[in-house]
RNA sequence: GAGCCCGUAGCUCAGUCGGUAGAGCACCGGACUUUUAAUCCGGGUGUCCUGGGUUCGAAUCCCAGCGGGCUCACCA
């Protein structure tokens, strides 16, 4: 093992020398392997954090204390070296004193890199400016860098190069850390919340034979023993209602999404929902929830429901105002399509809406929306009642079945959920499948197909229900006032490129 | 997919009209026993994204490509 470890080294350290701060450390390392030492072992486990020594120094002071993470500055005057030391709860700084250490171990310190993780055995003590330090008896090194971190007063800002190397971001840039820890707390409350709820959290397949539940062009793979395509999900819509009619009557997922599709600043590949279910409830019940879960999920984690987003103030303090989407094109283009029923194509062209070839009249009514009225819809707004063709999924409306009982909460002019009464009619279903599938043959390629498996599920009866989407990604987004997706995705997708 | 912008040292960035490649941090050598962006003295460590072209001469001008960012388009 280690001669393994020695051998492939020296085959490597020839294209290293390419750097000198690599060559540097690369000598160092193999001199440490001579002298029998491996500098990449566990040794001094760590009793306490830096947080946990600094924030109650008063506990800790004389103490001796371990602490290990990555040496991250060097101050050497003479015989006595300040240094910080840097773990996963933050930074506190080291004292070494020659006249404590000795000769041999003093100079082992101050042959560290910058970098280097390393474990420290020390006593807490205050030094004379005051700041709350360990004086180290003894350290050892617990993993050697090869490579130089980025500078530690300007950080990594190249943004290819803080996404292509996330981990050099997550080191050197604490804004980067807030990200997201900010989103694991997110998530962490949004699944407190609905637990709290009664909802079961579940998990269904990533891998799809037909993709459904949403319009979205699907990725393609292959199961080899099963000998046939499958498709990457693009939702899980389709399987959690599966669970409605098996009798879960309160469920959720969250995890991810794969579509096929353009990449923007609030596009990813791969992005990651959360989809809920409510049985016995409609899209009344959700946009409550809906609005509950957001604006308590911020109060969690940011101690407010008024958010700043890019230096616009955003309440998300609930009830959201409510509006139909005919409405609210009134409201921001003075098109009245109730008055253009019918008409709603060549209405919408003559307003300079661009529409696909084969469009409906539903079509038209939501890419009028989309093209004229979201830009506008900054604070939260509940936009309701979408047309029933672009709605493949929901309840119609009892008073008007062109429409459905269907929402999607706007802020920031984006689309952070959907939601609907779910159509549990397995007839009513079927028709609107059967026109996707028309829609398809058409050529709309983000068209549903025909999924007999769910339309059984739904001939054995599946109770009325509330459903809700909510894009994970942008809402951390908001939250955090990320101006792109890939600032909340920890590996956003990238062309491959050899290392820079 | 289209338009605009960007790519120089490990990192952050200068580089004028086309004339020997620069700074700060980091790094290397030296001094320094309470500093904290330590300080002081000395040292520039480079595939100027890649490949062509123009030119006596290209980081710089032109063309193509690669990668990235932003804005559109598609979408959540």
């Amino acid at each position: 093992m280690d001669e393994q470890t020695t051998q492939d080294l020296s085959v490597q350290s020839d294209e290293a020398l390419l750097n000198d701060q690599m060559a540097v450390r690369r000598a160092k390392l193999e001199r440490l392997i001579q002298e029998g030492r491996n500098p990449y072992e566990l040794g001094i486990v760590p009793t306490h954090t830096a947080r946990q020594v600094v924030e109650a120094f008063d506990r800790w002071n004389g103490e001796q204390v371990a602490l290990a993470g990555r040496l991250r500055a060097m101050r050497i005057h003479g015989g006595a070296t300040f240094a910080d030391l840097h773990d996963s709860s933050g930074r506190i700084q080291l004292f070494v004193r020659l006249d404590a250490v000795g000769q041999q171990a003093y100079e082992a310190f101050k042959d560290l890199d910058l970098g280097d993780i390393i474990g420290v055995r020390g006593v807490v003590f205050r030094t004379k400016r005051g700041e709350v330090s360990v004086e180290v008896q003894e350290f050892d090194l617990q993993a050697k860098a090869l490579r130089p971190l980025p500078e530690k007063w300007h950080g990594l800002k190249d943004i290819e190069q803080r996404y292509r190397r996330r981990y050099l971001d997550l080191t050197v840039n604490p804004d980067s850390r807030r990200v997201f820890l900010l989103r694991s707390q997110v998530v962490a409350a949004i699944r407190r919340l609905l637990n709290e709820r009664g909802f079961i959290e579940v998990e269904t397949p990533m891998l799809h034979p037909i993709p459904g539940g949403a319009n979205a062009r699907p990725f393609e793979t292959y199961h080899n023993a099963l000998d046939m395509p499958l498709y990457m999900r693009i939702a899980p819509e389709l399987y959690l209602k599966r669970l409605l009619v098996g009798g879960f009557d309160k469920v959720f997922e969250i995890g991810k999404n794969f579509r096929n599709e353009g990449i923007s600043t609030k596009h990813n590949p791969e992005y990651t929902s959360l989809e809920a279910y409510q049985a016995f409830a409609d899209y009344e019940d959700m946009m409550v929830l809906t609005e509950t879960l957001i604006s308590e999920v911020a109060r969690e984690v940011l101690g407010t429901t008024v958010i700043q987003y890019q230096g616009r103030e955003i309440d998300l303090t609930p009830p959201w105002e409510r509006i139909s989407m005919l409405e609210a094109i009134e409201k921001y283009t003075g098109i009245d399509f109730e008055a253009a029923a019918g008409r709603e194509i060549e209405v919408a062209k003559a307003a300079g809406v661009r529409l696909p070839d084969n469009a409906t009249p539903g079509q038209a009514i939501l890419e009028t929306f989309e093209q004229k009225v979201e830009e506008h819809l900054i604070q939260p707004v509940f936009v309701t009642d979408h047309p029933v063709d672009v709605s493949p999924l929901a309840k119609r409306r009892k008073d008007n079945p062109r429409f459905t009982e269907r929402f999607e909460p706007y802020i920031n002019g984006w689309e952070i959920a959907n939601g609907f009464s779910e159509l549990n009619d397995p007839i009513d279903q079927r028709l609107r499948f059967e026109e996707q599938v028309r829609k398809r043959e058409a050529g709309d390629d983000e068209a549903h197909f025909m999924d007999e498996d769910f339309l059984e599920a739904l001939e054995y009866g599946m109770p009325p229900a509330g459903g809700l989407g909510i894009g994970i990604d942008r809402l951390v987004m908001l939250l955090t006032d990320s101006p792109s997706i890939r600032d909340v995705i920890l590996f956003p997708h990238m062309r491959p490129k050899g290392h820079a």
